[in-house]
DNA sequence: TTGTAAGCGTTATCAC
DNA sequence: GTGATAACGCTTACAA
């Protein structure tokens, strides 16, 4: 018999009358407390009527006298960003195993302010924050609250990062190795630290190749597929480069779709880039060349990093390694044809014709 | 000065303390309740000192008075799938407009019973289920629980649904007004009724086409890119079809890019249909023509049902009016082409090579 | 109009 | 070992 009340949740005062013994023990028993000395046969006793009862702990009450919700928050720009929702779904993992739930949300209709307001009104434990620039927060917005950033470097804070400069870096070199001397970027302009450290990467390596780039190829959008689309579209009406790294794998399927659309022969005309490595990103045709970034690793390891200062353990506000990345050569890159509209280096290798432009 | 205390969030009693009232009236004014006759003058001091203490309501502790967590929870099989994380993401946006959080959760690593465990054990007010089969939970896991379930009629419990027959029906006789004959259906073999629906409504208006399908021509696969990839691979392997079309979006590109990679010319010697409209339905090359199945809507709706409940209001377990699905012609459909491996009808209109298309 | 007091379901500190 | 008892922060009669 599963249940025989009206319909109230079984209370530890239930299990308790019912067994014959104090409330309080029954809480003894049920909350495995380590240290709980109960006489084994009163424990027996109390186990079976919690069973036979349907007992569930009233995490809500657990939580106010612990102090504790047992909740974490998850603060992203756009869960609809499959990166992003890997994010999550990481910290979601490891947090469930411990028992906390995770609330996730992004800023797409409101701001992270607002967002974190909420989560705190819902006394959860600690937040893990990623893309949506913790720096730049309202100073006491996350006052008295445990944070974990997730690619943004603090000293305020304890963080997990991948190595976005070297994201950026590993797409110029296979660009470059490639042989390509034409490129352009498709990025948001923005202040989250990944998205300027790939930006940085690729400019530098670019540049350590000796190829520069002019300003109508550096394109600023949104770091979506539309944003991609329109990005890859304002590229296509002027000069054509011959290569394209994008700040993200939404805007690269996004130019990507605007380079065929357009009629464009993707890789022979022109390499596309992506960077994060979605699921989707081998799904399109031709399959995206792109920088794996590990999105759920990301989310798992702020998750333990959150959890154990829970626990009490002081973690030290300084980022760890940072996560590796790596190239994974698809089908959107190629060396570039010489398609008849001039080429333009600026040094390194060969690779004459028009003259080299600045930074 | 947002704050003064060590680092303990402020109370109701550090409220009352300092504007020199009870613990009890600062609740009344605080609590927004409407029927607290509280003087104006001391309502405005208590607002005032709450803001300059900054001091924001314990949710939970609300909650454990009031016998509500003011949480939903969402059971979907796969966040990962744009479509269930759209319907999410409606019913998220209401329920915060209410004041509601959702705890949104998916069943890839874990059975949806377990799910509603903790579910419950967070006190959830509500839960809204998705494509789980929530009539073949455990019986008891749903219990004393208000509960909303979308796309699966139920005479047990409150719900929204999208008209799945018709989706079916209207990728039939899409294809069927091209003049396809040779179709085939990929899906997954599952419980989960709006499937079901949209195979009926589908092989339903091939009948009433007059046209029928061979076994080899129905292929079982997970709802997934990979389980699309499967299918087609497989219909490629024996008697082509010229059109097929796919439980769900996931599916067909899924399809598509398998049909892709072997060198079948889509939509020339195959149409593919998808359901949903996801977001990347427009981004795959070509674009995928497919069935719009309003997510957002339906998710939206379910919170605003859940939410009717739990005010106390009866809500009938009888499923409202079906929301409309429509057809979006893109890319991948256009009429057969006499592709020269002999023709198979099994009754029906004519279409012999390329005849006008309707609308 | 405002304060007192009794919980909500748990945990945790004591005496017994 | 076990059972009172006091919180946790809040809401809500009911009394003053």
């Amino acid at each position: 018999m599963p249940k025989s009340d009206p319909t109230r949740p079984v209370t530890t005062h239930d299990v308790a009358r019912r067994a014959g013994v104090s409330q309080a023990t029954v809480s003894l028993v049920l909350s495995g407390n380590p240290r709980a000395r109960v006489a084994a046969a009163t424990r027996e006793r109390v186990m079976e009527v919690a069973e036979e009862l349907g007992y569930r702990p009233n995490i809500l009450a657990r939580g106010l006298v612990r102090g504790r919700s047992y909740a974490l928050g998850v603060v992203v720009p756009d869960l609809t960003n499959p990166f992003f929702l890997d994010v999550v779904t990481g910290a979601q993992r490891v947090a469930s195993e411990a028992g906390y739930a995770v609330l996730p949300g992004d800023t797409r209709e409101s701001t992270p302010a607002r967002h974190l307001e909420a989560l705190r009104a819902r006394q959860v434990d600690g937040v893990i924050i990623d893309g949506v620039g913790a720096a730049t927060l309202p100073h006491d917005s996350l006052s008295d609250l445990k944070v974990v950033v997730v690619d943004e470097p603090s000293e305020r804070w304890p963080g997990v990062a991948s190595d976005a400069l070297a994201a950026g870096r590993l797409a110029a070199e296979h660009l470059l190795g490639l042989g390509h001397r034409r490129v352009a970027f498709i990025g948001p302009a923005t202040d989250v630290h990944s998205f300027r450290m790939r930006e940085r990467g690729f400019f530098q390596a670019l540049r350590d190749g000796g190829v520069g780039l002019p300003h109508e190829w550096l394109r600023r959008v949104p770091p979506s597929v539309g944003g991609g689309q329109r990005g890859m579209k304002a590229l296509l009406a002027g000069e054509r480069p011959t290569a394209v790294f994008c700040a993200n794998d939404l805007i690269a399927m996004g130019a990507l779709k605007a380079a065929l659309t357009a009629g464009v022969n993707v890789p022979r005309e022109l390499s596309i880039v992506g960077c994060d490595d979605v699921e989707m990103a081998s799904v399109v045709t031709p399959e995206l060349t792109t920088i794996a970034v590990p999105a759920r690793e990301l989310g798992a390891r702020a998750a333990r990093l959150l959890l154990r200062q829970l626990a009490g353990e002081e973690v030290p506000a300084r980022p760890g390694k940072l996560l590796p990345v790596r190239l994974v050569r698809r089908a959107t890159t190629a060396e570039p044809q010489g398609t008849g509209d001039g080429e333009q280096g600026t040094a390194g290798t060969d690779a004459p014709a028009s003259p080299p432009s600045g930074t």
